[in-house]
DNA sequence: CACTGGCACTCCTGGACAGGGAGTGCCAAA
DNA sequence: TTTGGCACTCCCTGTCCAGGAGTGCCAGTG
């Protein structure tokens, strides 16, 4: 393919971006530079129309770009421009001030809303890849007690425990002391294995409740696929009038399925820094209109996603360098926090 | 005012809660067994409507309720139609289903989008109503604390403390020993006061530590009026298309705004069981074109609100009965941990 | 005196239709 | 290969008109 024809193509994409509008052949060969007739600019739009790139809402309108042409623009023609100087130190400040680890996510979740002018989600710091800094047991009542699980991300896990006997208050310092020799320091995803040999070393007369209290841990830390995440910028979604082709109903529907925004964020599996989802390469079908962009964070090693969510139509260079600010501070400030 | 003519009133407001249409004289006299023509409600409804309970849209339009008309539907007119026993069954089972605090604000807040079809608000108990049930102190590094404070409501908050010099296992069993004899069982609104003497407690090398503890006590409880909430629904503000006359944009601003949240659902002072603000009556601008129905809730004394925010076109008697009923269910789940 | 039927009037709504404009595709010429 | 020209298509906007719903008012009735 013609280098001009990618100078079209770049063109289209960021005029349609900035104006929402189909642009015509006129448009392109005017406001950017490209030493042709609008005549030629339209054999070229017949070419990238064939192959894929771009299309007509109907004929006689100007061309918008397919998720094919967008992919083809983020892959090879969108240089990312990075942050200005003033929305940099913006992030610093911002995040810098958070007191604790839910206050992190909530910043975090907010700035890349407001910096994207997108729906912004940030995942909790994933619980299967830190490990347990300390467990606290508090007697609520002689039969029910409160586990508290603090991890070296700072988090923190709370679950009620019905205990099958009455404890005094050595029991609990008992079993405390018990949980917390096994487990401390240990990441979670080796925790199962030792969770299921707690109630053996147990005193006789509390292995019932230690069997419990392995029962809530194993629920907390195993089948605690579901985790945690936060959402803002929903208000941007009216933005550029109503981008989404339908009504905002399912997507607003979606955005409170914590199940569906994880699969937004993407599986574990993809380490890759930065992802770009476009339209129908989102597995999500509420969100086939849609560009997804994530990136993973963590100290080191990857614990959680944080992503934007808006239209195909969206400002990918800009939209890019901002995800990719962001998730870089905030491991940043995981790594402090170690 | 004619017995007759609040009928008429309860009609109108009925049917046009049911069809979101401007109600005529024909519908209500056909549809509501009044015995009286169509020309005498319309008298009734030139009353109706110069007394500012109801107008109508257009010339040659039906009527619609005013906020004033809506406003006398709910004090004289509204009986609550309490919840089916269907409905009642499905409240208890998801909500005695929490695992902890967390879970259940989570829960009820969904319960309520789900039951009202509206936007639903929950307000997290109350720290400044609640007691200490325990302190804990965890090192992070030598000079990085993890406060974790627990509350009788169950309600965890964590804070971060950086630690003027640095502390060894010892000292951090001290400081911990000191805080929870000092403030175990004490209720927040006195702790102010004893976290002052705090510092002068403590051994002399610990002082400058335990008064750096101190300050983030203080932080967390007392310049801690920023209280959370939880929302859920949003995407039933779509339903009904669009009931918010102009765009979607600033509700939905709004109701990522925790101090606007708040103020909706109203200051602490309000004990009332429930309240209906309608229409003008909200204080928030935004929502001037609303009505908020919302409840207190909490073991005994009330520690939280919760509520739901509609149309001002809305079902009042069931969602009154709704929020009411989950309100009254949550208070007996905090009552059963205390 | 309250209620009722009838009637003229108002105003919204939806469909039909025409004019203007933007953009295209194609062709012949440079 | 590029360019200017030209006919053509289709959307968009505004206007107009008929239909319909609902009202207000008035005169008549029990």
């Amino acid at each position: 393919m013609d280098d001009r024809k990618l100078e079209v193509l770049r063109a289209i994409v960021e005029d349609y971006v900035s104006t929402q509008e189909p642009v015509g052949s006129k448009a392109v060969a005017q406001r950017h530079a490209l030493g042709v007739s609008a005549a030629t600019v339209r054999n070229d739009m017949a070419y990238l129309e064939e192959a894929g790139y771009i299309q007509q809402p109907h004929t006689s309108a100007g061309r918008i770009p397919t998720a094919k042409g967008y992919r083809l623009f983020v892959d090879r023609l969108g240089k990312i421009k990075p942050l200005s100087a003033a929305e940099r130190r913006a992030v610093h400040r911002f995040l810098s001030e958070a007191i604790d680890l839910d206050d992190v996510v909530t910043r975090t979740v907010r700035l890349l809303a407001q910096l994207t002018h997108q729906v912004a989600v940030v995942q909790y710091p994933s619980l299967n890849r830190s490990s347990v800094r300390h467990l606290e047991l508090v007697s609520l009542t002689p039969t029910r007690l409160m586990l508290v699980m603090i991890t070296d991300t700072g988090r923190v896990e709370q679950r009620y425990v019905e205990t099958p006997a009455e404890l005094t208050e050595e029991d609990v310092l008992d079993l405390r002391r018990l949980v917390n020799e096994q487990l401390q320091g240990k990441a979670l995803a080796d925790a199962p294995r030792i969770i299921g040999g707690l109630a053996g070393l147990a005193r006789p007369e509390l292995r019932a409740t230690a069997s419990a209290l392995a029962r809530v841990l194993l629920e907390s830390v195993v089948a605690r696929t579901e985790e945690r995440v936060a959402v803002a910028g929903a208000a941007n979604l009216t933005r550029n009038g109503n981008f989404f082709a339908g009504s905002l109903r399912p997507i607003l529907e979606a955005l409170e399925e914590e199940v569906v925004l994880m699969q937004l964020l993407g599986r574990a599996d993809s380490n890759a820094l930065l992802t770009v989802r476009i339209g129908d390469e989102n597995e999500v079908a509420d969100f086939r209109e849609a560009t997804v962009v994530t990136a993973g964070y963590g100290p080191g090693s990857v614990v959680g996603h944080m992503g934007v969510l808006g239209p195909t139509r969206m400002d990918y260079p800009g939209t890019i360098a901002a995800v990719r600010a962001v998730a870089r501070y905030v491991s940043e400030i995981l790594e402090q926090n170690r």
